[in-house]
DNA sequence: CTGAAAGCGCTTACAG
DNA sequence: CTGAAAGCGCTTACAG
């Protein structure tokens, strides 16, 4: 194998320069006089060098490694997040190194050990919730850290969401305003912040009104557990007549199963997600959902995170953002109602 | 900011040992007496002490970073690929530095140019097709490259796939059976290695039994350019009976088409995707499709990867695993039919 | 603007 | 088994 990678120093001998001329001209700050530049842009370029991303890491302090942990891959939101995550941190010279973390907090944990062994710049916790040793830790090694999709308050952590309380509500207000006065939630994880808040909101709003929802399950955000939900509150003696998921993978499942029971989701009864994932929008589903506002959060997650990393100032943030309902045909629609 | 990054000097100190007896506590081949072991990890422990990756990178020439570059992340396939390949890689003492190329000749030269920078151990190219010069590269700097479900000849290049000439013959032999004489195919995106096999076993199946398909046109593995074909193939003067879909992202855009011109898929017509993505199992779609084996595609990449590069043999090997067609209710069933 | 030199945090022969 | 020293490929004060 030949592994020829050419060094600084060759490149240098080539041009008739020094190592640290050559280092100069491949630095974006760099002073040296176009002769200088002339010669040692052509003896790379005959030689094929290019400047060692990790010698650069180790001197500069900056690796330019944005650590990724994340959890559910198989709900469609995270995969886009994640293409756009990459692309908007690329854009900017970053690039990230990815962390598949069982959901415990000891996956997390080890994880997140491992991850900051590489000296990553940044990282973003997407839908993880961190101990407080653990944001502690990172804090005192100096790494910004910024949760997405998820909200915890703790010293140094920064977090984006959308406005989940405020999404909540507007779910309960449009079903009440379709006349539906049987109302059940298939709530997100109760263990995460998402699922709280979501939950939170909608019950107030319905409270607010002076009703009751005739059922509250979670469902895990797992489509298995959405299924047994959805048959649990069908066998009910009051089977409802409407009902808020927490988020739209686990809204499919309910739709598949209100489906298998002969029901017609939108005239027999009114599903909701959250999220609004591009599955959403297609033929089978016709979800109404609220739309988690993706590319904001994205941008405002990028924005945040090299802000801290690039100023060296820790300016924890919590931002939420707020999210449209988006009318399909999953649920029915008052007349005249606009959203 | 705290950037206090304990280093092996400090522990030493600490442990009253040298550095270099730190050094091989750490480091797996070591030899320490076990005093020694006992009073490093003390020290260690007590100051919070692990090891730079990136300085082991350097002095050792080894990363333990893999490099992935992606396209696709809205097709399911792809997402559920990446936690395997992530799962897999990080049981193994690896990790995932991810980047998200656009699908152009241009795009996936400039990522893999930068990933080369970051000194990665070795590179998966998922369904991204490479220049020679990019492979050449790659292998002049020892690099070993694995393409996974693309594949493609060329000096150093090793790919693993499912066997998708053989899946396209399943695919043809099945809705033969079936009784379809007027079979369309909206094959995979034709500068996809994916998609001319499939195309290529399909037709092979037809002709020798003499039949030829009505219609095949090419749906570049794109929903929008699905949707296109499905209504275009509708409209004939002859419709298909059958249509066999490139990959299952296509197959639903097809169903939902066909649907919302108020045929049934399964009596009405048959639709055939390729891949078996969980969402071909949901009730939405129930998809009949040849199931890719993403799991032992994912073993097979990261055997021959780290294989490489751990022994520093280049052994290039082209891996094409069989799979298996799933019936479900979207295309018709033969009598006594099994697979 | 430019070169010689120190140093980033490690691993690994080399002696002992 | 263990320490002193060289070196991985760079960046960055420091003089000139």
């Amino acid at each position: 194998m030949g592994q020829t990678r050419i060094t600084s120093a060759q490149v240098a001998a080539r041009a008739g320069v020094s190592q640290s001329a050559v280092s100069r001209v491949f630095t974006p700050g760099a002073s040296a006089s176009p002769k200088t530049v002339e010669k040692v842009r052509q003896a790379a370029q005959e030689l094929g060098y290019r400047p060692n991303v990790l010698a650069r890491a180790m001197v500069s302090g900056k690796s330019r490694i944005i650590g990724l942990v994340v959890t559910y891959l198989d709900n469609q939101f995270y995969p886009i997040a994640l293409e756009l995550l990459s692309n908007a941190l690329q854009a900017r010279g970053y690039h990230i190194l990815i962390f598949t973390a069982p959901n415990s907090t000891d996956g997390v944990e080890a994880v997140m050990q491992d991850l900051m062994d590489y000296q990553v710049d940044g990282i973003i916790a997407a839908s993880v919730s961190m101990t407080s040793n653990l944001a502690d830790r990172a804090r005192a090694m100096g790494i910004p850290v910024v949760l997405f999709n998820r909200s915890q308050n703790g010293p140094g952590l920064s977090n984006v969401t959308s406005a989940n309380v405020l999404g909540g509500r507007k779910v309960a207000a449009f079903l009440l305003a379709g006349g539906h006065r049987r109302i059940a939630h298939i709530a997100g994880w109760q263990g995460s912040s998402t699922g709280r808040d979501r939950q939170a909101g909608f019950l107030q709003a319905l409270e607010k009104a002076g009703m009751t929802p005739s059922a509250v399950v979670d469902g895990m955000y797992k489509r298995d557990v959405a299924i047994d939900c959805a048959r649990e509150l069908l066998q009910a003696d009051t089977p409802p007549d409407a009902i808020f998921v927490g988020n739209d993978h686990m809204a499919f499942a309910v739709i598949d199963e209100l489906r298998a029971a002969g029901m017609v989701p939108g005239q027999d009864i009114s599903v909701v997600g959250y999220d609004d994932v591009p599955l959403a929008s297609w033929g089978a589903y016709q979800l109404t959902t609220i739309r988690q506002p993706v590319n904001r959060m994205v941008d405002s997650t990028v924005d945040l995170l090299l802000r801290q990393i690039e100023t060296g100032v820790a300016d924890p943030k919590t931002i939420k953002i707020e999210g449209d309902l988006i009318l399909r045909q999953s649920a029915h629609i008052p007349k005249g109602w606009r959203s």
